[in-house]
DNA sequence: CTCAAATGAGACATATCTGTCTCATCGTGT
DNA sequence: ACACGATGAGACAGATATGTCTCATTTGAG
């Protein structure tokens, strides 16, 4: 709270005014993030987008949104926030019906579970956005990278003609800024 | 360590005889999960895999460490462990560099950057192991899934038959056998 | 059985974070 | 100029987690 608040340019009191508490403030900035989720899952419905179409849209949103609100993720007040969840389920399993629109079109595989190919949208939005924040990728090549490499995988199509011209991203120096990773 | 301490069966103090403290502990089990990585890493080495074969060997791999050691992502003693990261980083950059030799070869696509071939298989093994704990996904599936979408992403080859005649390298049983013990 | 080492239970001190409160200060509108 | 509301600084209490210590009990080897 201390940090936020020197952060946001006020005291700590001036913190604890606006917001009661700690776990007030987190689930007000998660009120925010599933507010805009719900805009993102809102427009694709106005617009009639399902399948592919809808995915493109949740990819180019996400790499807008994860960075801002990603940290949630690891807020215990926000884990085992049950109508949150609830919420987000619920927003997850829109998307998985219109992954199973796409793959009834043939335009999404049909070996892979809706529910899956949801997560594994929301994961490689999230490795972009990490990707982006450590350096590993150039923020200009984040939407080009995450659409590739979800919707072909890293596999180049045997048949089809060539890749695109070969270009190689910009080598970001890393930093030793602590990365995110997942495996050791 | 109250919590760990009674999962583990002993008591508080005992806890504390065995790591002096808890950072001791954390960075006990964070040198676990480094050596387990390097011995995959050694074993891929020693077969001479590269490219798409020894994704595949890390993908099996992966998905049997990734649940025991994801939690280490989220300890700040880890993440702001210099040598640690620089170790792991180092292990990445090896594995970026089978994915080169993988994209000389025309095993993998050109148009992503290896290092971000990596973080990608990161990602999704970690994706592929939440969604086993969260049940979006059998376990069974697991490693099908994790192929599947890595390697050839979400959206059907359009017009070939099936794949090209990539050979795949023998597959090593992973086996669920036994795995070394761990800490405790 | 006997003794030494390991263990469990719990008290205790410490550090950190949170949340509340008070009071002085500042800015603004009248 | 004055008054009111918002703010900043800091004290304070409570909760939680960590680490140390003591002492009684248990375990296991001889």
């Amino acid at each position: 709270m201390s940090d936020i608040a020197s952060a946001a340019g006020v005291s700590r009191a001036t913190l604890h005014r606006r917001f009661r508490s700690r776990e007030a403030l987190i689930q007000a900035i998660a009120q925010t993030a599933l507010t805009h989720l719900r805009a993102i899952t809102d427009g694709i419905c106005d617009e009639g987008l399902t399948g592919r179409a809808a995915l493109e849209r949740i990819l180019e949103q996400g790499v807008i949104l994860t960075p801002r609100f990603s940290f949630l993720a690891s807020e215990s007040c926000v884990r085992d926030d049950g109508p949150l969840n609830e919420a987000i389920q619920q927003t997850f399993d829109v998307w998985a019906g219109w992954c199973e629109e796409g793959q009834r079109r043939g335009e999404l595989r049909v070996d892979l579970p809706a529910r899956w190919i949801v997560a594994a949208v929301d994961a490689m939005v999230l490795a972009v956005s990490d990707g982006v924040r450590t350096g590993v990728i150039a923020p200009r090549d984040a939407l080009r990278l995450l659409r590739l490499t979800l919707f072909d995988g890293v596999v180049p199509s045997p048949p089809s003609p060539p890749a695109s011209p070969v270009v190689f991203p910009p080598v970001v120096a890393s930093s030793t800024s602590a990365s995110s990773r997942n495996l050791l």
